[in-house]
DNA sequence: TTGAAAGCGCTAACAC
DNA sequence: GTGTTAGCGCTTTCAA
């Protein structure tokens, strides 16, 4: 419980060596005597000597952490987009900070401005759409910017991302060629979600397209939409539109919601009413019936990003910007089998 | 795109001041003429200068922000206890420094070694199980160290957290007056699941104080047991101890694993067998049957340690360590209604 | 209310 | 291979 922290002074007086002798035996890279170097770690952790990051960052003028912000910590892939980032990054050594914005752009702006004080080598942001300031602070920060989970129109560095708009259309063909016709939306409506909006507005594109009617849109309520909201929206459907002989729903969450309220009401998923998610998260394959999904594979984002960035970080000078594009897959579960194969 | 930051000694120039008074500017509780500081301010906007906390923190040497180690990001009791956390946290502008060490104690005393090189002005874990050098290191770090989500009998700092032994008891009770005898456990078995193992334990006790037999232990499967592994090992109860009656899972999301498989195998819950979960979860809440668990209240935990901090922050020198214990709360589901209600 | 000087702990740059 | 000097950008301290 020493009060006054141990710095490379003190152990460089341990040790009988200068400073610099101490900080050159930290680095893996330097020129000191092998002997030396054992001494002076030895030394040093009997010291209970912690380096001290904030000066050698300000020293150095530069970091070994990646600033990254995500909408929300509690969903499934947002969090495998950042361990697989975090598996690629911390193999050279380098870490992530981590901060999430509740879906809310303002809290995004504060979460930036205050990151960027840090001075992080890179930044990762989810989603393309920012505020003013945000993108201003992020167009001068004069270090590397990925936004990812989208393909922004208008992008402020690189992308790794996909079109959530477009991953609508594999759910819809399936739907209509096997038979279902009367096909509604939930969720999408959240403000904050530019990606469930997205995914609507491809849902209604997609529909239009095969001169499907494109009205049977069900709020989901607050963001992110869950399973309980997904459930309330499913109840509203069923009794609004009780017609509807087909669904899909902004994430499996809500979808496994839905599905959920069909079997307290005893309505049978995929006879009466078929059922479809996003996301693939975990329990799309363990539901019963399993849920029909897209995977966008989050985790390939967050691999993709990193590799990226390692990338980009060994070059002096950001030279230009990359853009990489991610292929959902289309996953098929029980809930929308056809009515002939029942 | 401009290479060169700019740092408050620019501001200072363009301002006509020194950098000492651009510094108080950035400062709400100084002592620089109202009229003086908003014309700063709005240089500094329109520099596009960012403030460097690198630097700020050396000098001062103190931080504003917290370090917290979860062992998942994917894990939504925990990222329920961080967001909690920081809400009150961020009202003092306060951040959280976050990472997640894999249920891994090896790769928790990297982060920590990482984090406290960063000179947190807190550091918060959760658990209580840490190599000797993490204890060592977190003893020596001279700020406030709070172990979460157990009651560890070898306490480092402050403690936020509640017996996961215990909360098994009103599970085990429930079951036993509900007419159920032959009672499986699943999960628990996963090295590096500290707070699983201790729920096994806890219902080993349990069931042993009642004369039941309490080897009925189903092995989960890797960390964390998710809906597969649940899945799974209900299958394994099945074929191998087919006369059970009741099952514990380790958490929720194994019992809904465990509920689906008895879905997809016809077998009726809670009739033929009673399901419970841990954690309270949404799932829990949402599946049909909806499934009998025990809320450990992880948002009270993060809101409890986040005043705990804001208060020993405040003073000079860590006087002594506190003690918060959280009281599960039992909330019963239909996945255990007793035969008789039926 | 404002400024000048000093220095937080470390590393770049250069010397030997 | 090792040491010396200087200084990263800010805030503490003291003076005016």
């Amino acid at each position: 419980m020493t009060q006054r922290t141990v710095t490379m002074k003190d152990v460089a007086r341990a040790a009988g060596v200068s400073v610099m002798t101490v900080s050159r035996a930290f680095k893996a890279d330097s020129s000191v005597s092998a002997a030396k170097r054992a001494q002076i770690l030895k030394l040093a952790e009997d010291l209970g000597y912690v380096m001290d990051s904030t000066a050698a960052n300000l020293r150095s003028q530069r970091s070994d952490f990646v600033a990254v912000t995500i909408p929300s910590l509690n969903n499934a892939n947002f969090a495998d987009t950042v361990s697989a980032m975090s598996e690629v990054l911390e193999k050279s050594g380098m870490q992530i900070l981590l901060g999430y914005t509740n879906y809310d752009i303002q809290q995004e702006e504060r979460l930036v401005a205050q990151f960027l004080q840090r001075k992080p080598a890179a930044i990762v942001v989810t989603g393309g759409l920012h505020t003013d300031r945000t993108r201003k602070l992020l167009a001068n920060a004069g270090i590397p910017v990925v936004q990812t989970w989208d393909l922004p129109a208008d992008p402020i560095g690189h992308v790794v991302g996909f079109s959530n708009a477009l991953s609508m259309e594999p759910l819809v063909a399936h739907l209509h060629t096997t038979g279902r016709q009367r096909i509604a939306f939930i969720g999408g409506d959240a403000t904050g979600d530019t990606r469930g909006a997205e995914r609507r507005k491809g849902f209604i594109q997609s529909m239009t397209a095969r001169g499907l009617d494109a009205n049977r849109l069900i709020p989901g309520g607050q963001v992110p939409i869950s399973m309980k909201e997904g459930a309330a929206a499913m109840a509203t459907l069923l009794s609004d539109l009780p017609d509807t002989d087909a669904v899909i729903c902004v994430s499996d969450l809500s979808a496994f919601g839905a599905l959920s309220e069909c079997a307290r009401r005893g309505i049978a998923v995929p006879d009466d009413i078929a059922i479809a998610g996003f996301g693939a998260y975990e329990i799309a394959g363990v539901a019963h019936p399993t849920i029909t999904t897209i995977n966008p594979h989050p985790r390939r984002i967050g691999s993709r990003t990193a590799e990226l960035l390692l990338m980009t970080l060994g070059k002096k000078a950001i030279v230009d910007t990359m853009r990489f594009e991610i292929t959902p897959d289309f996953v098929l579960g029980g809930s929308t089998a056809s009515r002939d194969d029942i």
